[in-house]
DNA sequence: TCGTGGAGCAACATTACCTCA
DNA sequence: CCTGAGGTAATGTTGCTCCAC
């Protein structure tokens, strides 16, 4: 697996240091989740097969695959978790995995909770995967690749506003050269420049009594980084109300 | 009080499956 | 029917925090 480096340098990052999800009641509840699975496991890998295969026999032996995955069903009829404490036992043989799809009615619940709040304590998290008909595992994975894809999304939006800002920036630049480079024109047709009043948009500098828009200042704007998405923060110089949000989820 | 190991969690990258044009 | 692209559920890894010892 390739994982960049920089990896935690993120904005997520630093939000984890708020832990809102903390419970005091999480050992309980995930004691609870993972039941059955509770030997204490020495790596973090040992962990995670045991889980998977927790998951496999479940998504497995639920039979909720795409198949039959019909608009109608119910939430009831949903039985993989249902069976959450069993394991039905499917076809875990052939180490595949099936995928399930969410009914509309299971998606739409998820939805309108991430609205509320993206992340979910421990209580929370089983009570909607009861609702749900759904494993604390499957509603705790939905929220992960939920925060992703607004994560995503919000991303482009900025860099689609970024790009907008620096084709403006772009704009002014050449406007501002162009202005520049009439000025000096105009400097250097002395007959022409002093019959001609100074230019309005100008304004004098008062503690040096120069005018502000001297030449040397109209050099071309340099941004922070050559790339509107340097390694400073792009938005660092835009208001707050100015940057755009991705559309609701 | 401080250090340490385990557990749980979120973020992230990636994989694998499914749907649809 | 085949296929490639896109969507997304699921998996694996990493780092952080909390807590018991």
């Amino acid at each position: 697996m390739f994982q960049s480096s920089e990896r935690n340098v993120d904005v997520g990052s630093f939000l984890r240091g708020i832990d809102v999800n903390r419970d005091p009641s999480r050992a309980v509840v995930d004691v609870e989740e993972d039941a059955g699975v509770s030997s204490p496991n020495s790596t973090v890998s040992s962990v995670m097969s045991e889980k998977r295969s927790e998951r496999e026999l479940v998504a497995a032996g639920g039979g909720r695959v795409v198949e039959d995955n019909d608009a109608g069903r119910s939430l009831s009829s949903l039985d993989g978790c249902g069976s959450e404490d069993e394991d039905g036992g499917g076809n875990g043989d052939d180490g595949s995995r099936k995928k399930l799809r969410l009914s509309k009615e299971q998606a739409l619940v998820l939805e309108e909770t991430f609205k509320q709040h993206n992340t979910l304590n421990p209580k929370q998290k089983m009570a909607l995967a009861k609702q749900l008909n759904l494993r604390t595992r499957q509603v705790e994975v939905w929220f992960q690749n939920r925060r992703a894809r607004t994560k995503l999304k919000q991303t482009e939006v900025d860099c689609e506003y970024l790009k907008r800002c620096c084709e403006n920036l772009t704009d002014e630049n050449r406007r501002l050269q162009k202005e520049v480079s009439e000025l000096r024109a105009l400097k250097l047709s002395p007959h022409l420049y002093n019959h001609m009043k100074p230019p309005t948009t100008l304004t004098m500098c008062p503690s040096c009594e120069r005018t502000s828009s001297s030449l040397s200042s109209v050099a071309p704007p340099v941004m922070a980084s050559s790339s509107p998405m340097g390694s400073m923060s792009p938005w660092a110089a835009i208001p707050l109300q100015q940057r755009p949000a991705a559309g609701s989820h």
